[in-house]
DNA sequence: CCTCACATTTTGCTTGACAATTTTAGAATT
DNA sequence: AATTCTAAAATTGTCAAGCAAAATGTGAGG
């Protein structure tokens, strides 16, 4: 029947399909999970369905209420405020710190991905300026390799995508990001860490502006 | 047998015991934790068990390994100094909101519980001062009201605990540290929250420093 | 002493069940 | 018709027993 990818467990990749529904508002904000239908849909049992949840939980995806189940995490602007108040502290500093530590194999492969991520504009492929720039933003944290503070950044960020709008869709947003990615590029490249800091917080403030 | 307090799950209440069991080191770094006899030991069954040391492992405070089970996780330097780095920005930023956002009300309980401090480092009642030092933080983080800021300090502040020295013990670190608040207190009574926001953030640097 | 086959232990998951609640649906009342 | 009360149905949290797959420990043979 399922297909048992035989590595992981059961419950990890549950929770992933999970996620994924949850992020194509297959199952939308507010709605309830039902485990016992889910498991069936699923074809498992409860148990691993009931641990599937508590993975979502615990990185804010859903909001577990005694006796009640499970719910889809509903973010709202205020949420979205202090995350991005988080995230422009956090990724600021990996950019600081990649400024300083990265070798030079690092940039390289830093300025390979922004020459992706110009293509990608250039050709105003949005899904994939999307992935693009993920991608630039998870190699810099790797780079700064700070395991917790990239455990904390993931979690935020996979919070982010509860919301509706992302902050890439709006008028103009796209070139502008790319202008500010520019930036950060740059300063990294020479090893500023000050501005590698600034561009970076500034970057991640507008992102939040851009979502009004 | 146990006296259940029925208006939470069974398996937070098992993971507040475990967590207990290892920050009093009974659950020594490193220890593998046994279901079965966890389970029996808490005359429970495997199923909140697991549950328990599933939120642990969410906080970090445990490690799970691919049929291997969970283990304690040691806390080594690097991480140390790492969480350190995350928690320098985040508490920095608490100070730097505080300072501003704080209604009177509020600045008086925040110089009350200062006076508390000042009090136990005279009495020399570490452990006094230890808790309200840590209530000190905590109420900074209350004001400062990101709750998603607030999860993610809570839950770093848990991994330290893991780490067996702490930045207190040290000699002097005591009294320096009464000095540090005190200048953190003396910014957010000022409103100032450039200084707020600079004191906050060496007070944890230096609180990193006393654990070498 | 090292290696490989075999026995044992443990995890991850299944099934089935049940009490405590919560939710719903229906009946009674205003 | 709207509101309140009440009984039925559904759901969560937990227990129990058990099993396959994997990891660990053991012992025989080289």
């Amino acid at each position: 029947m399922n297909t048992k990818l035989n590595n992981r467990p059961l419950y990890e990749d549950v929770a992933d399909r999970l996620r994924e529904q949850i992020f194509s508002k297959q199952l939308a904000p507010g709605s309830w999970l039902d485990e016992q239908s889910l498991a069936d849909q699923f074809g498992i049992s409860r148990t691993p369905m009931r641990e599937a949840i508590k993975v979502l939980a615990s990185e804010g995806l859903v909001t577990i209420k005694m006796r009640r189940g499970a719910y889809v995490t509903e973010v709202i602007r205020k949420d979205l405020e202090q995350i991005f108040t988080i995230l422009s502290l956090l990724e600021g500093q990996a950019a600081k710190e990649t400024a300083t530590k990265a070798t030079e194999a690092e940039l390289n492969l830093l300025d390979h991905l922004h020459h992706r991520l110009e293509k990608a504009a250039a050709d105003r492929d949005i899904e994939q300026f999307f992935e693009v720039n993920g991608k630039f933003h998870e190699l810099i944290q790797e780079i700064a390799g700070n395991r917790w503070m990239n455990g904390v950044i993931a979690d935020l960020r996979k919070v982010l995508k509860l919301h509706r709008r992302d902050s890439l869709t709006s008028t103009g947003r796209l070139q502008n990001s790319l202008v500010e990615h520019r930036e950060i590029l740059r300063a990294i490249l020479k090893r500023d860490e000050h501005a590698a800091e600034l561009t970076m917080r500034k970057h991640l403030e507008r992102g939040l502006e851009a979502l009004r």
